[in-house]
DNA sequence: TGAGTTCGGTCGTCCAGCCGACAATACAGA
DNA sequence: TCTGTATTGTCGGCTGGACGACCGAACTCA
């Protein structure tokens, strides 16, 4: 890939924004790009240097296998989303991110690089700050959800909050392109398929909302 | 308290210690410190300005009400940590910081001034960012502690973390000045009250602990 | 177009641990 | 020293939701 792509991409990040055009140039040569297609696994390299992932483009699951061969999701990375430098645990599991979606494209800087441009560029450094300072709110609200609410809730606000964010709403209801399997939202909502498959026609049955396999319709009530 | 006192205070946290000495003596300028003995609260104002906290001495824990008038604790915050800027939680609750021990100090900047501070100061961003990064980390292996282990696992972790920050270690045992109620413990790792005390008999009876209420030992076993 | 594989639907069983109730103890303040 | 309050100890009943099992439906790939 070369530069005046790289460029491109970088440049409408929120998280770039605040830099000028010929820092941005210079960031550019050491990014590194890939990309992917549905399916597809973009590995966190444990071995060599510790790198941060800008999610470009796409949506990816972070996975996790438990000794039992299952497969735990364990976040979504969406477009925009920064991810790789905390994801990774301190007991070196098999973690890695698989990408949900076709025309996944995501950069990386290595550790090191990345941390020397937050310390040249102060206004980036607070950018970056801030912008983990939401993560962490985020998952500090997955967490207390986890502790005070039930299944129920839980599947509710994981509907709600995906919507939010990625729903096309229309009057009276939004509409989600349903890319996860029950299996994937019942270890995010930290659950199990069968509760999942149950709450799903739970709700249906109550008219809340109404779901195939490629899409979820959540009723506005007001 | 006066500019020398607070600049002795600043001076030995981790976080400060990438500033040169004037750089220290203009935020003594800016710092807000508080004092509190064991059971004062030290509230979060909502209404003005938020602030970021810093515990110079002593340990505070973080706790919510919930609607049925229960004490929540979310959090122990120990001396040299950071709270008070993601505590918080979207939903304005009822959360205050309760002193644990006596002769609690901790000081606070406001936080638009502890923005410009980071901006002006890219060594003190970075280090910033990585202490945020670091307790990303715990909160993360929190959740998937609770998403994944048992009570009685918990239990066990939370002792060891406990232990290993606070506990005073000899040949074959650490002991822990207990500070914590068993329903302080049992929000921290979200159980019940009831389920701590047994855990804490059976763990006695399999002679892995010792406790009375002001110290836990915990038996080092091979 | 058919065989293999993954996903969704449903049921019955089972148990960790929550919850209420109450007793025993420790502790603090007068 | 006495009394009220906070903490700890113990028991049984109860239940949310995990788990295994099994089947049909849908998707995929040759």
């Amino acid at each position: 890939m070369n530069l005046d792509t790289k460029y491109w991409y970088l440049r409408d990040h929120k998280l770039f924004s605040v830099l000028s055009s010929s820092e941005l140039k210079s960031i550019c040569m050491i990014t590194n790009f890939k990309t992917a297609r549905k399916g597809e696994i973009i590995l966190f390299s444990h071995d060599e240097n510790t790198r941060v992932y800008f999610l470009k483009k796409g949506t990816l699951k972070i996975v996790e296998i438990d000794e039992k061969g299952n497969e735990i999701v364990k976040d979504l990375i969406q477009k925009g989303d920064i991810f790789g430098e905390f994801t990774l645990t301190e007991t070196q599991s098999d973690e890695y991110a698989v990408a949900v979606s076709d025309n996944v494209i995501c950069c990386s800087f290595r550790m090191d690089d990345f941390e020397q441009m937050l310390e040249k560029n102060p206004q980036l450094g607070l950018s970056y700050t801030k912008w983990m300072g939401f993560r962490f709110k985020r998952l500090q609200s997955k967490y207390s959800n986890l502790m005070f609410k039930d299944v129920r809730t839980r599947f509710m606000s994981f509907l709600e909050e995906w919507a939010s964010k990625e729903g096309t709403a229309s009057a009276d209801e939004v509409t989600l392109k349903n890319y996860l399997t029950h299996q994937d939202i019942a270890s995010l909502i930290c659950s199990t398929r069968q509760t999942v498959t149950q709450l799903f026609n739970e709700f249906k049955e109550k008219g809340i909302l109404d779901y195939s396999r490629t899409e979820i319709i959540l009723k506005k009530t007001a």
